[in-house]
DNA sequence: TCTTAATATATAGATTATCTATATATTAAG
DNA sequence: CTTAATATATAGATAATCTATATATTAAGA
């Protein structure tokens, strides 16, 4: 089953910047990435990605370079700076508050998500 | 710490028709009680919440009525439909696959969200 | 050699789901 | 008598996706 996209609103920036703490990634390698970590759940769009890349790097939560690796094709790289990784802290508490109060609904009142 | 709203995006339908699998509810009610069992992480906002309940009137996944309980106001109240139960069943198996997608991603790769 | 698929980045315009602001009316409390 | 809380409603703004399209390079297959 495929998801409603409209569920990843808000949480695409959160799982890019993740990507970027592990290391530096050029767009397409995140697309790819994120659609292999999630079994194909995320299937992030090109048209999608690039504008947030952008806007990230005009926020200073990443930097950009461009780097040509062994003969292959230029490619453009993506580092997360000091700031992005203070703002991705406070994105994985924001996730957690809300899963959490999610699931408490969809559950009923009860429990709450953990990682097992 | 409130969280980014945009994160709501595409659970909020969800989290409507469970409230209303429970009981029949009128709009302020479900304001109220999201509030409340979320601990605030959720103030679905009046022009926010009417617009969706009459969106899921016209696709008949509610029905509502009017009623007036002990010489109260009229109060418009909104009942889970058939088609609507379906609907929840499926989104909330949506909930688990995109939160669980999620979670892996942050947790680099590793364990699952469940329930304690 | 030629063509197609995959890789790689980019932008414009459409769509969708929220938001804020505003309007109206009733009831309860001070 | 006035204000706050309850209750529903809609218009317009905003934000984050989407689709479609464009361009260019590289690898693989016919």
């Amino acid at each position: 089953m495929s998801i409603d996209k409209s569920l990843l609103t808000g949480s695409t920036t959160t799982l890019i910047l993740k990507l970027l703490e592990e290391k530096d990634m050029y767009g397409y390698e995140m697309i790819e990435t994120l659609a292999q970590k999630s079994d194909h759940t995320f299937d992030l769009k090109a048209g999608t990605l690039y504008p947030i890349l952008h806007n990230l790097e005009k926020k200073s939560l990443v930097e950009s370079y461009e780097k040509k690796a062994d003969n292959e094709r230029l490619r453009k790289y993506y580092h997360l700076t000091e700031k992005g990784k203070k703002l991705l802290v406070e994105k994985q508490q924001e996730w957690i508050s809300f899963s959490c109060a999610v699931n408490k609904i969809l559950n009923g009142g009860l429990g709450y998500a953990t990682i097992s």
